[in-house]
DNA sequence: AACTATTTATAAGA
DNA sequence: TTCTTATAAATAGTT
């Protein structure tokens, strides 16, 4: 009895070689973390917000409950939630967020995909949702925030001690500021930039402020050219 | 020949009911997660953003190159830094960041726990690194942001797309704003809230300004009661 | 997109 | 928490 396959073979974690294989290894990988996400929100209770970019700068994202409040109150906008005007200054960001699982989402975008309906439907269609988009607002109310506050406490401190060790530690591997092509790396005390692994690989195009900053729910089953 | 154990059982994906295992699973799939989003970036040259929330409110976080150079041009901030005071804004926002991957950092992390220090002197050498902290700036070019502009209007496109869909289903599982305890909850074109299960699910504390918000590197190997 | 042989992750138990 | 072990689950290479 002869073998089908080789069956997976154990590759070593360094950058892929293969640009054939890299799109979809890309994928496959993509789809398993969202689905360990998934499952670690599901079955702990956690909440996970996570970006990814693809190497051809696609972006991706799965969040639970939502993405969106979790970052905006990592940005320090805690305190302004605190104050009055909460609907409007979450209005003018524009926070929108939806709150599926993983799981769900997908399956239901399995379930659609099958009485999938015509692109030009879809085309049409797309123009509303933009509106309802852009149109609802977000509430924080005061509890949310204190929460969000100590939540904050807790990883500042967290991140103090870390950093301490690493910066500390002969290894100068870390990233100050911006890298790849800053005309004049910032010195800081203690240390300087070393490393020009820099996050922004890509040439610039014509800058256009954002309309709507949305994330914060699940995109999966849907990856057109990573 | 008896078996020693049991071996790895199967476990449907709901949430646990065993208070005593889900600290462990919560570690240990939590650290499973990180390893697989640590090697996506490897391989495939992906860009990764992830904060992860325990039950019990303790935050994690993955980031390679570094999680907030990508929430800070996610929340809007991108226009702003293609003028002129860019070093200001970023001060005032005490980003810094550090540009490690997972597994750089953890086998640091794994160095530095065997000729530990005592704790007392860590305690005393955190007060460095928080003045460390604190006074670094963080630099952003134009051909930086341009590009995050792109990435922006991406994601926005697949998001709208997806919205649609997930909206216009009869399925009104979504997440409009708070939903926890909000006093009114926001109706919003097409829907209303519907799902009680909010982010928040902890009570209040007194609020407190975070001074400075970090982080964008890995905490691993350091999961202190979840 | 499917298929399997393997590698990898991990649930229980110690 | 950390280690072990048997098994479930993910996935590399192929079709």
């Amino acid at each position: 009895m002869v073998k089908k396959t080789l069956g997976r073979r154990k590759v070593e974690i360094v950058k892929m070689t293969k640009e054939s294989n890299l799109q979809v290894t890309f994928s496959k990988r993509k789809a398993g973390l969202f689905k360990k996400a998934s499952e670690l929100c599901t079955l702990c209770d956690a909440k996970i917000a996570m970006i990814v970019f693809s190497p051809a700068g696609k972006v991706f994202s799965f969040g639970h409950p939502n993405v969106d409040v979790l970052l905006d109150h990592f940005r320090g906008r805690v305190v302004e939630h605190n104050n009055t005007n909460l609907d409007e200054s979450y209005t003018k960001l524009h926070v929108q967020m939806l709150n599926k699982s993983y799981t769900e989402v997908k399956a239901e975008v399995e379930k659609e995909q099958k009485n999938k309906q015509s692109r030009a439907q879809n085309e049409r269609e797309n123009e509303n949702a933009e509106e309802w988009w852009s149109k609802s607002p977000l509430e924080l109310n005061l509890s949310q925030s204190t929460c969000m506050i100590r939540v904050l406490k807790d990883l500042k401190k967290i991140v103090d001690e870390k950093a301490f060790h690493l910066i500390h530690q002969t290894n100068p591997n870390f990233y100050f500021g911006s890298s790849s092509n800053a005309a004049a790396p910032a010195t800081v005390s203690g240390g300087n930039i070393s490393t020009n692994q820099g996050f922004f690989d890509q040439n610039g195009m014509t800058p256009r402020p954002p309309q709507t900053l949305l994330f914060g729910f699940n995109i999966m089953n849907r990856t057109p050219g990573v």
